[in-house]
DNA sequence: CTGAATCCCTGCCGATACTG
DNA sequence: CAGTATCGGCAGGGATTCAG
C-alpha cells in the first residue's frame, strides 16, 4: 500500500504486492511457496547435487550416505511436486531412474546463493557489537 | 572441486567453497544458518513487519492477530539469537519492548526478495510443459 | 504489557522390513 | 535398482494459564 503506481514494473517487489500483506502464513504467498520447496532436511543438499547435472537414485544415495532410502524417496517426490525436478525412468534392466532439475529448479541456484551469502555474513558478524 | 583458483574472489559462491560439499546437513553451512534463521511458521511475516521499522510486542500482535502470544514470544527470541533483531525495553509504565532489525536482519530483505521472485515464477509456471 | 510455563497434538524423520 | 509400508521418537507450534 501507499504505492503510487510509479513506473518501475521491472521490480515486482515484496513491498508493492498485495500478497505481501497477508496476516497469516498462506500457501499462495510466493515466499511460502519457495520455502515450502526448500522445506525439510537434506533438501538443499539434494538440489546442490542436482545443480551439477542429472543423477540416479543410487548416485544421490552415494553422495549423501547418511540419508536413508525412505527420506531420499520422500524428498525426491516432494521436489517433483514442487516443480523442481523431473524423473526419467530408463526401461530395461537394471532399472535406473534419473533425476534432473527443471528450468525452474535451476533457478534455485541464485536463491541458494542468496541464502549462502546471508548465512556467511551472519557467521562472520556473530559476536559483533550491534 | 575442479576449481582452478581463478581470479574472481568477488564471487565467494556456492560451488567453490568447501563448506558446500558436506555430506550431511551441518549447522556450520551458511545455507543452513540462513534457513535456520527463517525457520518456523510466521517468521518471515514478522521480518516483513520489522522491515518497515521497529515495532512493539503489541503492534506485532495486532499485525498478526492469529499468532498466539507464546509463538510470537518464541519467534522473537529465536530471531534475537539468530542475530536478526534486538530488543529494547523502555523503562517505566506501561512496560514497552521495541523490536528492531539489526543490520544483518535488514540484509534479509534481498533474501526474501529472492525467495519471493522464485515463488512467484513457480506459481506462474505451475502447469507448464517441462 | 510482556512473556514464561505447561499441556497436548500433530507432523517430520530415521530405522527396518518388504515389493516391482 | 528403486522404491513403498509401517512404526516410533522427538520437536514444532497452538491454547491456556501464570508471573515480572
Amino acid at each position: 500500500m501507499t504505492h503510487q503506481t510509479v513506473g518501475h514494473p521491472a521490480r515486482p517487489g515484496l513491498p508493492d504486492d498485495p500478497r505481501a500483506y497477508v496476516a497469516e502464513p498462506t500457501p499462495s504467498c510466493p515466499v511460502e511457496i519457495a520455502l515450502a520447496a526448500l522445506r525439510g532436511r537434506w533438501t538443499t543438499l539434494l538440489i546442490r547435487e542436482l545443480l551439477g547435472g542429472e543423477r540416479t537414485f543410487t548416485e544421490l544415495r552415494q553422495a549423501l550416505p547418511v540419508l536413508s532410502d525412505k527420506v531420499l524417496s520422500d524428498r525426491l517426490a516432494h521436489l517433483g511436486e514442487a516443480g523442481v525436478l523431473t524423473r526419467h525412468r530408463r526401461p530395461g534392466w537394471p532399472p535406473r531412474t534419473y533425476y534432473r532439475l527443471t528450468p525452474q529448479g535451476h533457478r534455485l541456484g541464485p536463491v541458494l546463493q542468496a541464502l549462502w551469502d546471508w548465512g556467511a555474513a551472519a557467521d562472520r558478524s556473530e559476536d559483533d557489537p550491534l
